[in-house]
DNA sequence: TGTACATCAGTGAACGCGCGTTCACTGATGTAC
DNA sequence: TGTACATCAGTGAACGCGCGTTCACTGATGTAC
């Protein structure tokens, strides 16, 4: 009896700040930080451009907040596959489908992942990290003599280029529909890159 | 006797001009397009501020016009490289060596398209455009039967990235030393990737 | 060759504008007793 | 249960600042005759 009943609403500043994330999700996605102004994201929002400073102590913060997020949730999901198999290909299947289905999802997500990548990485550590969880993957399967590259970081990249640069080939224009209607393509193309 | 002679000094115009792009290509390239003021550009340079819309009408412009120097270098070198061979084989290994070297020796250039590419790339067309000609020297290879993937832009996508990706694990310090030193491995994964 | 004029690179000061952020305030909701 | 106070989300107006760009002007160089 301690708490009030979930029916209701509290004070809704929890509501506001994940549609602020959302907001900012997306006008980062499409125009970039710098052309996105606090007015720009409170007005998405439907609040003044004050009202943002009660959930986020400033743009910056809000922009790295957007960022760690899905870099953690993504990092969460590849580690998740590589704890679940134990050899490669499988991984390398779960992997390519995974990336596939989230640029198709959630383009948004991606788009500003890959965009300002350079920005907050400096600012996130070793865990949360997806590429941090590749190259763990990769270390594993170095050891176990399943692929032809020996360098871990090496074979994140290849593998990781390989899989990314059709997304970003569709953010441009340059192919069309789902990408998940190409993974199994991919997918193979990574694999025999990697001499799986 | 119509022209003067070549060692007097012309009123430096051009020499100034070439000067801005190379600055403006050092600090876009570092901090980015946004985060470069026009000030900061000129007073590397060495001049006022005022004294660059002489040479550019806006900074905007001066953005393009350092991104399409590059880009069309990068792309007249590709289309070379396509032309001087009729297998697919030798066109991968210099194309590799290629990217690998103008990472080491023009970090700068390489990191500016990167980083730019989403912002000039509605403005250049199919010329001078380094995808388009990795997509041609595709479509020719997919024709002579020599590679494994059917779509030519798929395959230049997964070229690409699988090449490209080490550089950027580079700038973002995950990989260490000159490029150069792996550009026979990365040439090896990508020929596996295309089925070559 | 000399002279008068045009062109050009460069300057320093000023401009207006939009931006991120701050501030005092309001009204609703939660809490202690 | 009622009352007094604290907390919180949100507001509208104002702020200072740095930015890209413009402007009138200068002095050196090129050109026509």
């Amino acid at each position: 009896m301690s708490k009030p009943a979930a029916k209701k609403r509290k004070r809704d500043g929890a509501a506001t700040r994940e549609r602020i994330l959302a907001e900012a999700l997306v006008l980062f996605a499409s125009k970039g930080f710098d052309a996105t102004s606090v007015k720009d994201i409170s007005s998405a929002v439907g609040v003044a451009d004050a009202a943002l400073y009660r959930h986020f102590p400033s743009k910056e913060e809000l922009a790295h907040a957007v960022f760690k997020r899905h870099y953690s949730t993504l990092a969460g999901q590849i580690a998740e596959i590589g704890a679940r198999h134990s050899t490669i290909r499988p991984i390398m299947d779960e992997l390519v489908e995974l990336l596939c289905r989230t640029f198709d999802n959630e383009p948004n997500a991606f788009t500003f992942i890959l965009i300002n990548q350079h920005n907050h990485l400096r600012f996130v550590g070793l865990s949360d990290n997806p590429v941090e969880e590749v190259a763990t993957i990769m270390r594993k399967a170095i050891a176990n003599g399943e692929i032809a590259i020996d360098d871990p970081d090496l074979a994140a990249a290849i593998a990781l280029g390989a899989a990314i640069q059709p997304a970003i080939f569709h953010l441009y224009g340059r192919l069309h529909g789902r990408l998940t209607g190409n993974r199994h393509e991919i997918t193979e193309a990574v694999c025999r890159a990697l001499g799986i």
